[in-house]
Order: structure tokens, then sequence, then C-alpha cells
DNA sequence: TCAATTTACTTCGGCATCGAACTTTTCGGC
DNA sequence: GCCGAAAAGTTCGATGCCGAAGTAAATTGA
């Protein structure tokens, strides 16, 4: 019952005289996702530094890697959420770095895979083995019970979201 | 038992045969959140459109808000968590838009509050009352026990983030 | 009292992002 | 086959952000 209070619980207290119709589990919920999603980036942020690879960058190698190395820029725009155009500066950039390359599609000529090269892949993997060790340190905090009915939970959540608000 | 996958069990069956050492779980868990907290945004920054406000103008005057309408541009970087500098140039904008006002303090010359205005009062909460809404209908997929049991769980994984690393 | 330090905010330069326009190539209907 | 529409990728211009340097004012302490 006696639960310690955290950063959020305060928020919610300050917030409360200024919009009163507050749901505290609602609003606890999703301010507490913001406030860890935000810090899982900060860690990863100081871990790539180390790596000399912005957050950016290495997203795009990730995102290379988890189509198998090679995909078209399209492919990463969705995969990444982030614009067509985005990708082509970055893609360019990888390219001075030697991580990537690009190939142009010999079926279809307006096409231009990207394909990690093993520079990539070694920055890549090199990165990523020390990525996920601070998000296991916070799951931590629950038992393997709780932590499936917190992906249980979340999972209920989204399905919600997946489906556009007009069905 | 049988309970629908979303994109997310997708997601990770996608990325096991590269990276076998994943937990379904733990991964689930924050990429559900990442991907939660930006679907959250996206419907946000639809909202905003109507209102003609760019998400960062009103993120700005939710904070000022939040201190009752009057802050020093430090608390609101700290607050935004975003560079002073950034604040600057936000509060301009404002400015020009009649949201806002710089008042000097006559205390401490180094000093400049920042104050909402009538104008910028209504633009925000024209804005938030609309705000909130899309949270409550994801959230809408538990009950309120199981909504209390996600923003419990999510507070044990909290305090673990609060807690610098090397206590 | 006054010089050194600290604090509050702003200006500046550089980078990443985006939407829109553009180029090239492919596809579809007739 | 051929012409208009669609698709893939890039270029361009504008915007927001940040870190670092700059300015001005207050505080500290000898």
């Amino acid at each position: 019952m006696t639960t310690t209070p955290d950063d959020v619980d305060r928020h919610i207290e300050r917030w409360l005289p200024v919009v009163p119709g507050l749901d505290a589990d609602v609003e606890g919920a999703v301010t507490r996702m913001v406030k860890l999603i935000r810090h899982l980036r900060t860690v990863k942020e100081r871990v790539l530094a180390d790596f000399d690879l912005p957050p950016h960058e290495y997203d795009t190698l990730h995102a290379l890697a988890g189509r198998r190395g090679r995909a078209a820029p399209s492919d990463l725009a969705v995969d990444l959420a982030v614009a067509p155009a985005s990708i082509t500066a970055r893609v360019d950039t990888l390219l001075r770095r030697g991580f990537v390359r690009r190939i142009p599609s010999t079926v279809d000529r307006r096409r231009v895979d990207v394909e990690l090269t093993d520079a990539g892949q070694a920055a890549w993997r090199g990165a990523m083995e020390i990525q996920g060790a601070e998000e296991h340190r916070l799951l931590g905090a629950l038992t393997a019970t709780e932590r499936r009915q917190l992906a249980d939970l979340l999972r209920r959540v989204m399905l919600v979201a997946e489906q556009p608000k007009g069905d």
C-alpha cells in the first residue's frame, strides 16, 4: 500500500489544481512512458557517443541490419518513421564513413538499394551489444511475471492505437 | 489466452533471427511504449494543426500554464527539457503572436519573466481541452483496475530510472 | 570597495529535419 | 505502342534545435 511516490506523482499533484479533470492513472501511465522513453534515449546517446555514432546514424544502421543488411531508401524511411529526404542525407554521411554503399538496381533503374558494408556491420554490432543493458536494468524492477503482465497490458492498448479512429 | 498479436509482436518475430538474445517481454514493453508515445504525438500534432499551433509553441504555453502563467526562461528550459537558447526563440515567436509578454524583473535586472497573455491563455486552453481525449481513448482499452495496475507497474520502473546508475 | 566568479539570458554558427518541387523510370489503359 | 499517372529517389529552401561564445548584472570575499 505505501508505495514510494515517483517524479510523476509529484508532477500530477502539481497539475491537479491547474487542470481539475485530470485522471491520475491515465496521466500517470502516459507521463511515465514519456519519461521512461526519454531516459532510455538519453542513456543510449551516452553509449553511442563512446562509439562516435550520432543516434540517427546508429538508427539507420540498425534498420538496415533488421533488413538483413540491404534495403531500399523508401523501406528505411518507413521503418524509421522519417521523411525520404532525410534518408538521402543519412545515407550520404554513412557513405562518407564507409558504413554503407549504394547499389543501383538493375531491374528497376529508379531504385538504389543501400547495403551495409563490413565496417558498418561491425560498428552497428559493437554499439548494439551494449544497447539494451539499460532496458534490462529498468525492467529488472519487475518480476518475470510482472514484465509479462506489463507487456500484455500495453499490447491491449496498442491494439486500440493501431485501429483508425473512424472504425 | 489467444490474445490478438499487435505490430510489436510481428516486430519482435522479425528481429529474433537477427538478435538471438532478445527478451520478448522487455523488448515488447519498451517498443510498445515508444510506439504509443509516437502515436499520441502524431494525433496531438493533428489536433494542434486545427488551432494553428506548432507543437513546440503549444508545449511552451502549456509549461507556462503549469507555472500559473508566469515563469523565468530558465525554468521553462528545465520543464521542457530543452536548451535555454531554444526558449529565447520560442518566446520570440509567441511574442509576435501576442501569446506572451516579456516582463523585465525590477529586483534582478538579469531576469526577464515570461507571462501568458489572455490570448495565450485562451489559445492554450482551447487546444488543451481536446488534448487527452486520445489518451483516454487508448487507455479505455483497459478497465479502471487495469489502468491502476499499469500505472503502478510503470511507477516501479520509473523509480529505478530515477536512481543514478552508480548507486 | 572592487575584482573575480557566478548567474540569466541572448546571439551565432552548424546540423538534422521536413514538405514541396523536380527528374527519371515504370506501369496501365486504350 | 503510346501517353498520362504513379513511383523512387534526390535537391532545395525554410525551420527548429543545440552547444559555445558573448553580454550584462548580481554576488562573493578579501
